[in-house]
DNA sequence: GCTCCATAAGTGCAGTCTAA
DNA sequence: TTAGACTGCACTTATGGAGC
């Protein structure tokens, strides 16, 4: 899908670029190919191609975060393909809302191992660095509006400069509403028996009671309800890309 | 080459919605 | 309940084509 986008060049949105599609240009391939382009004038190819032979160049050196930055934000999705083998999905409890508030467990699941850290065992700035390294994207549910801002506030020195794939926002462009426990069941995901009605609120509840009660069990709820929450975003996540390449992208390859 | 008009992209603002 | 990214709308700006 990336190869296939043009809308890191000037002055080219959604409209412009299917229109690029449709001269039968459909990769930057086919359009650093093409001596002209019957919908495009001249000048603006040649202005256009260094543009895209730099764009190459950072997908083949797999510079992530230097190719997000010539892409609209809201098309960073676009990436997920090329990039899902370095993602990391991501997904934090809090004892609130506050930006302010502290971070109890975050999970962080890539490839070949999912990090669950615990706020008072492992979680610190070098575990969650650690368990980030080498990600090329970050896959979250509102994790633009809350759990990067609030990791970034109890964590300044954690690199989360990554290009951010945000399923809250890609689902509501393929037409699903509500939060992510209701798109879970839109899509068929079941959860364990003991997490199945849990969610945000009573997470800070089984927070507390831990604190205050030294109940390991809903310690041990919470991490459990944290991590399938992660996990499942990876699932989520393929699904929602293929709606967005075959619907939103508005041309069927 | 200039002006006008149509089209598309960019910008700014208010409203929406989701997280724990 | 709070914060902020995104969306949608209205308006502005840029670009390209047509006509003179």
């Amino acid at each position: 899908m990336i190869e296939h986008t043009f809308q890191l060049l000037p002055s080219v949105g959604a409209k412009k670029e299917k229109v690029i599609w449709e001269s039968g240009v459909r990769t930057w391939d086919d359009f650093l190919a093409a001596d002209s382009i019957e919908c495009v004038k001249p000048a603006f190819k040649e202005k256009s191609d260094p543009i895209i032979m730099q764009a190459e160049e950072l997908l083949k050196s797999e510079d992530a975060g230097a190719l997000a930055d010539l892409i609209p934000k809201p098309e960073h999705w676009r990436m997920y393909r090329h990039f899902m083998d370095d993602a990391a999905y991501l997904d934090i409890e809090t004892d609130g809302l506050s930006r302010d508030a502290l971070v109890t467990v975050v999970t962080v699941h890539r490839k070949n191992k999912t990090y669950t850290l615990t706020e008072g065992f492992d979680l610190d700035s070098e575990s969650l660095s650690d368990a980030l390294k080498g990600s090329k994207m970050l896959v979250t549910f509102n994790g633009s509006c809350f759990d990067v801002p609030v990791l970034k506030n109890s964590f300044p020195e954690v690199d989360f400069d990554i290009p951010q794939y945000d399923l809250r926002f890609a689902s509501r462009k393929v037409g699903y509403r509500g939060g992510l426990k209701p798109l879970e069941v839109e899509l068929g995901i079941h959860r364990d028996e003991d997490i199945v009605d849990v969610d945000g609120a009573m997470a800070v509840h089984f927070w507390h009671q831990w604190k205050r009660h030294g109940d390991e069990d809903a310690l041990n709820i919470l991490q459990e309800y944290n991590r399938a929450d992660t996990v499942n975003l990876e699932y989520i996540a393929g699904v929602i890309f293929d709606k967005l390449v075959t619907d939103h992208a508005g041309y069927r390859w």
